[in-house]
RNA sequence: GGGUUCUUAGCUCAGUUGGUUAGAGCGCUACCUUGACAUGGUAGAGGUCACAGGUUCGAUUCCUGUAGAACCCA
């Protein structure tokens, strides 16, 4: 024999993930066991990979969502389901521009030195750099993406269907040009969409200002409207001051004139039931061109929007002397020199609701300016009916309602951006007969006038509005193709409730309103709503907060990188982890410590596996056998060892009965979408039930003499535990693969993950089994528990003496006896109807049997007596709820049958054990 | 201001249609390196299920209110 016969050197004692990752990813994709072509009659599993950003790194948030995804694809892939995931990345407009900016700012240089052309060369650069970072921290996370499909937003095929829907949708009327008050971003200098404005609660002041009343063409010097604003510096763009229509306050000055101080125009007063009489004086500054319900206003009353900033918020030119100013220099200006004239009442410390940038964390400014819109009724109302109606389902199901409001008030969408990085809008016009139209195609000329003088709109759209396409782009839509027939409607959408808004309803409302007319894959057209939503199932993640619940940011440097986590735990216990903490619908608090769960979990199925390794290497060497196939064979021949397989015992019957509970409960919490649920299930039967109880039984039988027996027992310890790696293999991948080619040899290209998942069998669920088994494992507990209170030391045995009540109870422990000996360590059973109480013993009860355990020299009686002092006070405890419930006459009349004979039992049990107990106890006091 | 949630052991969380002796992991205490595993084993301590009402024979579970926390929308 040479030495590396040694089964134990062979398997080492710890499990080390560096040295079984890599190795089986790279398999995997050598192997294609990720890619799927569309085989239309095969039942199939798709789910969509939400895009990460190309500036984007993997974060906690993105290893929750994707450990999600891949357990329901590596899930489905076990069913035997033509199952595909369809990865990609988004171009992240105002992100990726910002940082190229800062790389060229580095170099002395704007993107304007360089030009949009080189510039946008620049950025192409930098995605081919560094754009894919995130998939390849993916893989390591063992994400089973289908990577022959990957697609980026920019990509040239879905660049066209970003065109084509544009095109469709101007055509149609649902998107306009318009000059509308949107938030601006004065970092990027661009718009942004409300979705993108983030409100936070800021503590400000609200400044009293008093114009001057206009009498007799001049202004008065006494009689003033005071107003009351939190922004000041917007007052050198007010055209108008608003009073409430029915205010007695202010009636007289409605249809008159106020002096706009600093700048001194004359504004009129005007009255508006927009007006709130109890905020401030209930005279309100109005300023079309910086505030949206100004704005509003001024539309009905026909006021001049008069703009005071440049795009960079700063003043412009129409705020003479506070020119170049920015908004908050000018601001202490303004305050400043209406002070000096007098004309400040007051000034109060003031909370309100500010819009920040998602993007560049400044306070948005509310800005007219000229911008694209897409009309969201229409497009919205059929995308809320499907969700209506339960066509799409959300998990859980609250954000439903999130979703219903959002969707009846609807706003229009802002998508242009004043960026250079995107999908340029496709509106061409003609400086010389003022022609504009959006075009599939880039126009030599104007077709109206044939004038060469034809520009495109310089703007660029909104990111989200090509990942709104995600569904069908991904197929190259509008071609028409085998993928996309087949592939769409996906199955099962993951991500956060965050983009609720800005991605998952619009690609339910692109959905229903593109993909009309792409066929089924027998070619007959799509009609009903199930043939056009994008998704079946939406499952909402948690959101990862840090220890202490906060949200995880850079700037609070509370985000564990998770390549760090994945190098110090494994990708396993990574993924274990996050699943097991994350609550349904809750935030999960992560803390890298946690990750010991997931590793240790990893540790003892590996252990579990080098305890069965090692003994099939044993018997292996010495019988001369292979395990192969999940059966024994001549090493010399390959035919197949005839195993007189022994009747099952009771431990093998109640491992199976447990196992095929196991199953049926992880199937239930999977397809519930309750995946912590599915992971305690593993965690319970692998380390409760396998590792605990069973392992621990069936070691009698494996040293056992007989070949035959150590052959059988260990064939079923092995069978149970390929079952273990199956169910476990959508969580852990990576380690269940690696122990799946330990167990057997496997053929090139064999993988655990194309093999089915264990299917639930309900003649294996045997109650009275599991009964007996319990009864068993309460004796040894009770016994451990004696002997750790009366400190008996582990080395010496005990004997038992068992007094029971009927010989079933007789029955189960003397054929079981090896039970005892093994997990209690006793010595010498006894069990009888009628049998003495062996003299200074400690003794329990269990379902009515009286154990007795002689402890002569190490018994210390005042221990026994408080011990059994405790479970009489407990019972008693118990016993006296049961009989007030029993007591009740209105309980025994209205609650059900089943229950009152419930507590009717309990209460009899009770009894028992508690007058044995007792009597116990009265010996020992004797 | 409107909406959606949450509050169970020191910490993080389970608890699926109202009836269980309210559970787990971590942490803590004691003992144990027994031939898979100290990333382990065994035992133990620890909870008036935020508070106050209500519905009910019965409430951690359903309803209302209060307090505290979080998120979303104005």
């Amino acid at each position: 024999m040479g030495s590396s016969q040694n089964p134990v050197e062979e398997i080492p004692k710890a499990y080390d993930p560096s040295q079984v990752e890599g190795k089986w990813y790279a398999y995997w994709e050598r192997h294609k066991v990720f890619h799927a072509e569309p085989e239309p009659e095969k039942e199939q599993f798709v789910v969509l990979m939400p895009p990460p950003n190309i500036t984007g790194m993997l974060h906690m948030g993105h290893v929750l969502n994707h450990t999600l995804q891949d357990i329901y694809i590596r899930w489905h892939r076990m069913e035997g389901k033509n199952t595909v995931w369809i990865p990609g990345t988004d171009h992240a407009g105002i992100a990726t521009q910002t940082v190229v900016e800062k790389s060229l700012r580095e170099e002395g240089k704007t993107r304007h030195d360089l030009g949009r052309e080189k510039f946008l060369e620049k950025v192409w650069e930098w995605r081919e750099q560094f754009g894919s970072i995130i998939l390849q921290q993916l893989r390591e996370l063992g994400v089973s993406a289908d990577w022959d499909r990957l697609v980026f937003t920019m990509d040239e095929k879905l660049s066209r269907a970003v065109r084509e829907v544009f095109v469709r949708l101007y055509e149609k009327g649902l998107i306009y040009r318009g000059k509308r008050i949107i938030n601006w971003d004065p970092v990027s200098h661009t718009a942004l969409s409300d979705e993108e404005v983030e409100h936070r609660e800021v503590r400000g002041k609200l400044y009293y200002f008093r114009y001057p009343v206009i009498k007799d063409g001049k202004p008065s010097s006494d009689e003033f409207l005071t107003i009351a604003t939190t922004r000041p510096e917007t007052m050198l763009g007010d055209t108008a001051v608003a009073v409430h229509p029915e205010d007695p306050r202010y009636a007289a000055y409605i249809g008159g004139k106020v002096l706009l101080p600093l700048l001194n125009r004359e504004i009129p007063v005007i009255a508006d039931d927009y007006v709130d009489r109890e905020f401030g004086t209930g005279v309100v500054k109005i300023t079309p061109a910086h505030d949206p319900n100004d704005f509003e206003i001024g539309k009905r009353h026909r006021l001049e929007e008069r703009n005071v900033m440049s795009v960079d918020a700063t003043i412009n030119e129409n705020g003479g002397p506070y020119r170049g100013l920015t908004r908050e220099e000018a601001r202490k200006r303004i305050v400043a020199d209406l002070e000096e004239l007098g004309l400040i009442e007051k000034i109060e410390d003031h909370v309100h609701a500010v819009g920040y940038s998602d993007r560049t964390k400044v306070p948005i400014e509310p800005y007219l300016s000229d911008q694209w819109f897409v009309k969201m009724k229409p497009l919205a109302e059929p995308a809320l009916e499907v969700v209506r109606e339960g066509l799409i389902s959300f998990h859980p199901r609250r954000w439903g309602k999130t979703y219903e409001h959002w969707m009846t008030n609807i706003r229009d969408w802002c998508i242009s951006r004043q960026l250079w990085w995107g999908h340029r809008i496709p509106v061409f016009y003609c400086d010389d007969c003022g022609w504009e139209e959006a075009l599939r195609e880039d126009p030599d000329y104007c077709p109206k006038c044939r004038s060469e003088n034809v520009r495109q709109d310089e703007d660029v759209l909104d990111t989200w509005f090509s990942s709104w396409l995600w569904p069908f782009s991904v197929h190259h839509w509008p071609e028409d193709n085998a993928s996309l027939r087949t592939f769409y409607p996906t199955h099962l959408l993951v991500t956060g409730p965050d983009i609720i808004f800005f991605w998952v309803a619009r690609m339910i409302m692109a959905g229903l309103e593109f993909m009309t007319d792409v066929p089924l894959p027998d070619g007959s057209p799509r009609k009903t709503p199930r043939e056009l939503v994008p998704f079946y199932d939406v499952y909402f993640t948690s959101i990862v907060r840090d220890g202490k619940g906060r949200k995880m940011s850079k700037s609070l440097g509370n985000s564990p990188d998770p390549i760090d986590v994945i190098n110090k735990y494994g990708a396993d216990a990574l993924r274990y982890t996050i699943i097991y903490l994350a609550p349904i619908g809750q935030d999960v608090l992560f803390e890298v410590e946690k990750c010991e769960t997931g590793r240790n979990f990893a540790n003892k199925i590996w252990n579990a596996a080098r305890f069965l390794l090692q003994n099939k290497a044993a018997i292996e060497d010495e019988a001369g056998l292979v395990f192969n196939e999940g059966k024994w064979r001549v090493a010399s021949d390959g035919t197949e060892y005839p195993l007189d397989i022994d009747s099952p015992e009771l431990e093998d019957r109640w491992i199976m009965s447990r196992l095929h509970h196991t199953i049926r409960d992880l199937r239930q919490a999977v397809t519930g979408y309750r995946v912590n649920e599915a992971a305690r299930v593993l965690y319970d039967f692998v380390w409760k039930n396998y590792c605990d109880w069973y392992v621990e039984l069936i070691k009698e039988r494996l040293y056992s003499s007989n070949k035959d027996v150590r052959l059988s027992t260990l064939q079923r310890a092995l069978d149970v535990f390929e079952s273990i790696l199956r169910m476990l293999h959508p969580f852990m991948p990576f380690l269940t693969e690696e122990l799946w080619h330990r167990l057997e040899r496997r053929e090139d290209g064999a993988t655990i993950s194309l093999t089915p998942l264990p299917v639930e069998d309900e003649a294996a669920i045997q109650p009275d089994v599991e009964e007996r088994m319990e009864f068993l494992q309460k004796v040894v507990d009770e016994v451990r528990s004696i002997r750790a209170e009366m400190r008996v030391p582990p080395s010496r045995n005990c004997s038992l003496v068992c007094r029971c009540s009927d010989e079933k109870y007789i029955d189960t422990i003397m054929k079981h006896d090896h039970f005892l000996r093994r997990l209690a360590r006793i010595e010498r059973i006894d069990a009888a109807i009628e049998t003495g109480k062996p003299s200074l013993s400690a003794c329990a009860v269990v379902e009515g049997q009286e154990l007795f355990i002689p402890l002569k020299d190490l018994i210390d009686l005042e221990v026994e007596k408080n011990r059994l002092q405790k479970e009489a006070d407990r019972l008693k405890g118990l016993l006296r709820g049961i009989e007030k419930k029993l007591g009740n006459p209105k309980f025994v009349e209205n609650a059900p049958a089943e229950v009152v004979d419930r507590e009717r039992r309990k209460q009899e049990s009770m009894r028992e054990a508690l007058e044995k107990v007792e009597a116990n106890l009265q010996q020992l006091c004797e």
